[in-house]
DNA sequence: CTGAAAGCGCTTACAG
DNA sequence: CTGAAAGCGCTTACAG
């Protein structure tokens, strides 16, 4: 097993074939292609002649080639805005683990804000991907359109679209702020604010909606809305802003988890705001942070496991008929209730 | 432009082929083909045509097939232990968007803790894979075989390895715990602890080492080490451990600035002690989150950009030179001072 | 500068 | 159950 064998050097050393292993197991090529396809009908002896063969090689099938013949490349694009945010690292992590499962991979395509990024998503096709999966970013109505003339499916995790082949999966949005906003009334809050993400952001406006909408049928209509940009700093920003206010909330609801780390933090540090006596915080996302004890963030969550499962049953469901339409489909979440909103 | 043409519809849709373009454009499959190859000799006029051709078609080459026949494919195995760590999320966003300005992309193995690595690498391998980079992880010697009879280098980012064929790039490991220790002893303290990763972890020892070495060079031999796992939570714990103790820390490295923030806020919430007053703490790695106004983390920075672009400029030395031994550099880091320790 | 042809490493009807 | 052969969509000597 361990011997080295100096024996059959060939001169340019290029991986091994099939036409290799059928020339030690003294079969066929296609014998070979056999061996390694399940479910392809050949003899037991056989099989196992031509994976001793194999294993003597070190042969690994050219899945290039293959995809090539069968025009299926088990490749799933994925284009990730920013894989630093943990929530999107943690989806990216569950379609990877969960795409294994059937064999497929993940080729990814970041982006910095500033990129043009048609062009770069093009390049999924050359890779004959499967399908693209797109988390917190859009696909334009051109580069739908060439995916849709190329039959490679779209579903994007967390962004609305408008475009009818661009299949969606989101999070329960609208719910998270209605039921953010009904846990606030319940606990007797009385100055209420929203931090939200990007104005840009669909999903920060449904759930802003579901917040304020909640709100005013309890009659309360002045919520003061600040733009955290969805990130520590930023949701910072505006936490100095609603504090230094002449009206300060005692209940702030922020579109995500990220948002109300920084919200905490200058809350607590900065205005020496006991939480959630002085002020209650909810997020969303429930994020791996939010259950420690730093923070331990009462949040409404957008489970990542899921958002991945669904997108990935999506891709399926439109590779096995492709003439269909886009699916949407929302995925459950629930109130995490934890310290830093009354008991 | 923008009319949608219903005639030359054909009956199974699939995608454009170089035949497809040549026959509209009226040349062979090969001048196509030498269309998209720059350096390729062709004329102005021809290329002209062909790329029109395309264009109408929305013709996008197939990069496996391209890769079947030139041997490379232009994918890069990156193999990543966990990338809810917003460190290698880091690296793994810096190495995509470098690798991205020579047309490569990464294909994702991403791994639990539980998982049989090799056999999953080893489906890289079936991918053609250009070369495997790997954080956070080992290659086993087996697998480092395999590559090696490939010819596909393999380089580990931040992991020793002593396996002959396997480059390494890691930061100033035991530099930075020697420049924490300085630190430390510059400014008076007394009660020295270090959190250490994992008992494994080469890195956590690398910086231990220059930590405790140089503390020794200065008489003081009794430091305090614990385990945070390299985690938040369990840093946290660690950090009770230490708070508690007869003997508590005014000083603590800490192998990660994920643990770092664990024992801030622990020390902080829990034990209110005053930063940098009571205790100072230093990390390593320079997170984004490091110069949150929460956490303001003194710490030895180890440059994402840096590692991810080393990490490439070697693997294209290897496949420039596969004959060539194992590479292995180091990547300057520097403390980065803030309000963590005193003045 | 251009085309015809072989080859990259597979899969898959087809015939036996 | 097995092999010979065509084909997947490219690149690249070779000849002109």
């Amino acid at each position: 097993m361990n011997k080295k064998k100096t024996t059959n050097k060939r001169k340019i050393r290029r991986a091994p074939t099939e036409s290799d292993v059928a020339r030690l197991a003294g079969v066929s090529q296609s014998a070979v292609s056999r061996a390694f396809t399940k479910g392809a009908s050949i003899a037991k002896a056989t099989r196992e002649k031509i994976i001793a063969a194999a294993r003597e090689l070190g042969y690994h099938p050219n899945l290039l080639a293959r995809s090539l013949a069968t025009r299926r490349s088990n490749i799933i694009a994925l284009a990730i805005a920013n894989l630093e945010n943990p929530f999107y690292a943690q989806v990216a992590q569950q379609l990877s683990a969960q795409l294994r499962e059937t064999g497929r991979h993940i080729l990814l395509f970041t982006s910095s804000i500033y990129d043009e990024t048609d062009p770069m998503l093009e390049r999924a096709l050359s890779y004959q991907a499967d399908a693209l999966i797109m988390t917190a970013t859009k696909a334009s109505e051109q580069l739908a359109d060439q995916f849709k003339k190329a039959g490679v499916p779209i579903v994007q995790i967390n962004r609305e679209s408008k475009i009818a082949g661009v299949s969606t999966v989101w999070g329960e949005n609208y719910r998270a702020g209605k039921v953010a906003a009904s846990h606030f009334l319940k606990k007797n809050h009385k100055n209420f604010a929203f931090v939200a993400g990007t104005k840009i952001s669909s999903t920060s406006h449904m759930r802003q909606q579901g917040y304020i909408e909640t709100l005013a049928k309890n009659n309360i209509k002045n919520v003061q809305i600040v733009y955290g940009e969805y990130s520590f700093e930023g949701a910072a920003n505006a936490a100095r802003k609603l504090f230094n206010s002449k009206n300060p909330p005692d209940a702030i609801f922020c579109a995500s988890d990220y948002m109300a780390f920084g919200v905490l933090e200058v809350a607590r540090r900065e205005f020496a705001l006991k939480i959630p006596i002085d002020v209650a915080i909810i997020g969303v996302d429930d994020v791996p942070e939010a259950s420690h004890s730093a923070y331990d963030l009462t949040t409404f969550s957008q489970p990542a496991a899921a958002l991945a499962k669904e997108a990935i049953s999506i891709v399926d469901k439109m590779i096995a008929n492709p003439n269909r339409r886009a699916i949407r489909t929302e995925v459950a979440g629930e109130l995490i209730i934890r310290g830093s909103t009354r008991r």
